[in-house]
DNA sequence: ACGCTAGGTCTGTTTTACAAACTCAGCTAG
DNA sequence: CTAGCTGAGTTTGTAAAACAGACCTAGCGT
């Protein structure tokens, strides 16, 4: 993920420059439901280790991951890589994604990950003011 | 945007197959900030005309935009894209990735797009549980 | 010392992105 | 009527990425 880019002093477009790949939010959203180990990633991915790897380093220079060697007893130590704040913070936009899709792209198999609230009652991403919802025709939308 | 890919019953996934390269959701912003006409997203993204040829024939395809031949008086007739309500409900997805990128990508220059609400104070999108917002360290993550 | 495993890197091939040139249709001025 | 301009692409050639698969390496168990 380069830099150069029109309309690139806009926000959406400075973080698309470290997520706005096929592959990256998915590992955000892996790492989010509880992976941390290399192959884990690539198993749940499919993806090739070489792209796998470099997505890695990058989210870990932006601050999404954060890598540690850990060793667990019985087995050597090794890399593994742990969501931090900032790359928790990402759960919106991944809820965000996952909503859209559920509700625009019905599938009838079970999502990979669900986001619910104390009660177990699902929960998704809307617009708010203070802490009330504003629903979505009211949003009004200014160019900078 | 191809199709196959691990862990694709997930509904994010899904929503990548149609969002996740690094120009598509910064056409969706555009159009959803007023542009409507091919020269004004190349202006806007500096992007190659071909690809963006073939990003609006996708988003089309997705339902995200629509094609409508325009007439307009003293300009000849010419297809221009505007969002549907499909897309329209993409803006929480933009406003999770602008507040993001605003907040952990800070930059000097204003943003493209702003979303408020009718007071004009500045709206982002957060969890919600019926209409009561619900604080990220609140949220769980159920894995499927 | 030997092999196994996790986590990569390297190589060669296919896709995709990209920039620049070209096309084509519908005005608009001469 | 013809000539040129403009918007919206398409084509062409090249550079960068993605991809699949083979290879490498450190530490561990036996």
């Amino acid at each position: 993920m380069d830099d150069i880019r029109g309309s690139l002093r806009c926000p959406i477009a400075r973080t698309l420059d470290v997520l706005g790949d096929r592959w990256t939010l998915l590992i955000v959203r892996d790492a989010i439901a509880g992976s941390t180990r290399f192959t884990e990633f690539r198993e749940s991915l499919g993806m090739p280790r070489d792209v796998l790897a470099d997505r890695l380093d990058t989210l870990v220079a932006g601050g999404v991951l954060e890598r540690r060697t850990v060793s667990r007893e019985g087995q050597r130590a090794r890399d593994e890589y742990f969501v931090t704040d900032v790359g928790r913070e990402l759960m919106v936009v991944l809820g965000a994604l996952g909503d859209w899709g559920a509700r625009n792209r019905p599938w009838d198999e079970p999502p990979l990950v669900t986001f619910t609230d104390a009660a177990g009652t699902p929960v998704a991403p809307r617009f708010v003011s203070g802490s009330r919802e504003v629903p979505l025709d009211e949003v009004l939308v200014a160019a900078g």
